[in-house]
DNA sequence: ATTATCTATAGATCTATAGATAATGC
DNA sequence: ATTATCTATAGATCTATAGATAATGC
């Protein structure tokens, strides 16, 4: 028994984004997180709140390094970002958050947190293609820039949770190429 | 009371369908489903022996005029059946079928069944690829197959269950040109 | 002495089932 | 008389909390 509060509540959060991204919200007991964590089940409670607290506190502070890169970056920078996401371990940090945008809480205050995230992301990408690509009207790009993100959680999902073959275990190379086809299509940019 | 077993079962598997498609399966309750078909609890338990059993029966006979369409037909028919169906209504049974194809029951054998389907369809897609694309090899091309479910899946997804706008509400043709661009990118096949 | 952690348990679900009732068909 | 449907309830969870214990800091 160490008797870190902070450690205690960073092994809760961190034990709860996995659980919640892989298993969802309601398939998740308390128990099972704390477990993961090493920690008894009363303290969610005691640092959280409750259940819905915990998993709020896992939304927050999402995609740190998403955050900082693709702020006034150019259009190659972003796909570029994008891509290197997707390909990513399965129990990598940012994996498990984007996995934990798709999946719903129950309740809608926190669903509400999780469309506006996406929507944020969507924003910032239809910004960066708009650089490169002056033709089309900003709505219409916005669209163009969900369908891109779409993509990308399409096939986080398909490759880290559900985990069709051949895909799932594709190699990187196999995968960033048409990945990258996708994108470009989507969002403009000539094949760099 | 109507009396009618052939008809409840029917009632219980669309609701089943409806609630397990957008809330998932561990969210869902067999009290919810009932009293959406408007039918008794205890009804699930002797149609379907239990609420996993009554999830295998929402993915029988999955997606059926998919099924019947694209077996031997060229790309451009496959491409065009794969955008209507995104397209079509939330609340449509096929957009449902497809959710449901993602979302995990938290059952591995269930799950494997999910997992078998999705394969099953990228296979076809591939098939149908091949033809106007021969110069990639059959490994690859499953892959691309695979991404571009993954777009259609992800779309679903975000249109209909987290709901995101501008795309949740985007009408049929701001949608469908930027979904065809992405397809044809991952499947080869010019613009027609 | 203060604060983190654990024990024990209340209260609220949720699934599944056994047995009773009601509607149809012969 | 047979089969569909409903009532009542057992048994298993799961979340949350009140109160006890144990570890740190002064």
């Amino acid at each position: 028994m160490s008797k870190d509060a902070a450690a205690t509540r960073l092994a809760l959060v961190q034990a709860a984004r996995h659980r919640f991204a892989f298993d969802g919200y309601r398939a998740t007991t308390v128990r099972d997180i704390a477990a993961d964590a090493g920690v008894n089940v009363a303290l969610i409670n005691r640092y959280f709140g409750s259940k819905e607290g915990l998993f709020r506190a896992c939304l927050d502070r999402a995609t740190p390094e998403q955050e900082a890169a693709p702020s006034g970056s150019d259009l190659e920078r972003v796909l570029g970002g994008l891509i290197r996401h997707i390909i990513r371990s399965p129990t990598d940090e940012d994996s498990m958050q984007l996995l934990l945008l798709l999946r719903g809480s129950g309740d809608e205050a926190v669903d509400r947190i999780r469309r506006e995230t996406l929507r944020g992301y969507a924003e910032r990408l239809a910004g960066a293609a708009r650089a490169g690509n002056s033709s089309e009207d900003d709505d219409d790009l916005l669209v163009r820039a969900e369908i891109a993100l779409s993509v990308v959680l399409g096939m986080t999902m398909l490759r880290t949770s559900t985990k069709v073959e051949p895909l799932a275990s594709a190699d990187v190379e196999a995968v960033a190429r048409p990945l990258e086809d996708a994108l470009r299509a989507l969002l403009g940019g000539g094949r760099s």
